[in-house]
DNA sequence: TTTGTAATACGAAAAAATTCGTAGATTATT
DNA sequence: AATAATCTACGAATTTTTTCGTATTACAAA
């Protein structure tokens, strides 16, 4: 990834990738429709389109294109987080946070995990 | 806001009404203009259209017009959060905590505070 | 009142993203 | 080998979002 975003089709695809790792056309536009109907075609102009960009690479496997992600899933969720929090909590990541916390019912686990990681995080440089 | 999402330069202009209250198209065009150049007629547009879709109400005051915002800042924060979170993390608030709390580095005080709304929610039920 | 300045209305161009149809190629089936 | 089924390529139509130009209206200043 150079320097933009994928859109959220894009997004959809990648999850899929990375995920199921490499895959073809065909089992990706399966997985794509059992959540929304998206012709075939669609979804192969899209992979194209991301291979253009280089977000994915390919292989032929008989007549078959084989897509396998080259970005990260790390890196395209910090960059995509970065322009959400900039975009609707004007750069505040705690806002969101609290936001988070208030709104969704965590399991007692989850914070646990969360409180973990705080601590973890405070006791590194204190 | 009745089912759908504000665009991005929707949403930018909403930031506007929330922060400084009813304001005019001059005052919200010359605010986005401090971050991106943006025609006056363009912002007018996308306040004429958001006034369609019922999110902004607006007054006559004199030849101007004051738009004020009518969905809450928390609301929209809320279903734009839960978007996001479903398409960039597939519905795990979670991980996307973790990936806040990894990435950034917040002061001692924010994560305290966070700590201790955590402990809250914790308290509220065991 | 006349002239100038600043505002709105609105259609439509431009840009970005998505969807699709069709042609042609490759593999599978009979 | 002939036919059918499945794939890719690719341009173009569609949809969504953004941007802008122009006409018109309202107010202000002279």
């Amino acid at each position: 990834m150079k320097t933009k975003y994928p859109t959220e089709s894009e997004l959809s695809v990648l999850q899929i990738l990375w995920e199921h790792g490499a895959s073809t056309v065909r089992f990706v536009n399966d997985q794509l429709n059992e959540e929304k109907e998206v012709g075939y075609t669609t979804t192969l102009k899209i992979m194209q389109i991301m291979l253009e960009k280089e977000w994915v690479s390919r292989d032929a496997e008989g007549k078959k294109h084989v897509y396998k992600a080259k970005v990260r899933k790390k890196n395209v969720q910090k960059k995509l987080l970065d322009r959400f929090v900039d975009a609707t909590f004007k750069g505040s990541a705690q806002q969101l946070m609290m936001q988070l916390l208030g709104n969704r019912d965590s399991s007692k686990e989850e914070l646990d995990e969360i409180k973990d990681l705080i601590e973890k995080i405070q006791n590194k440089k204190p």
